[in-house]
DNA sequence: CGTATGACGAGCC
DNA sequence: AGGCTCGCCATAC
């Protein structure tokens, strides 16, 4: 079957660890579009909801949730890293240094190429 | 098939 | 340092 790019989005995304968090950048790099990362953005935009995706640990470049979704402080983007153990500063902002995905192991990433 | 759009990114002012 | 603009790539219409 013909996988999209977006359900390799949804793949690489669902193997990022809890308490990590990656860019979308990072993830487009991932997927062989370097200069892609708005269509993994939009890719996480059109995220079914019967789909299980840890998109909250998705974030910008910048270390900041773009998705001002804030809906409500128990079920905010925020709120789901923090439950996770990701720590914001006064800023609002993470540090990719602490929190930062290193990215997949060989094995996911050979299983990717072959999707 | 051309134009518009979007959870981004890097560069410039 | 902070904010704005342009560039990129894959879908939607």
């Amino acid at each position: 079957m013909s996988q999209t790019l977006f359900d390799k989005v949804y793949w690489i995304v669902q193997r990022i660890p809890a308490g990590k968090v990656a860019t979308y950048g990072q993830i487009a790099r991932l997927l062989g579009i370097p200069r892609g990362a708005r269509t993994v953005g939009w890719a996480l935009h059109s995220l079914p909801d019967d789909m299980e995706v840890p998109w909250q640990r998705v974030i910008n470049a910048k270390g900041v949730v773009s998705t001002a979704w804030e809906g409500d402080e128990s079920t905010g983007q925020r709120a789901l890293l923090e439950a996770e153990g990701v720590v914001f500063d006064e800023q609002g902002r993470i540090d990719l240094k602490v929190y930062g995905w290193t990215g997949l192991d060989l094995a996911e990433w050979q299983q990717l190429q072959e999707t």
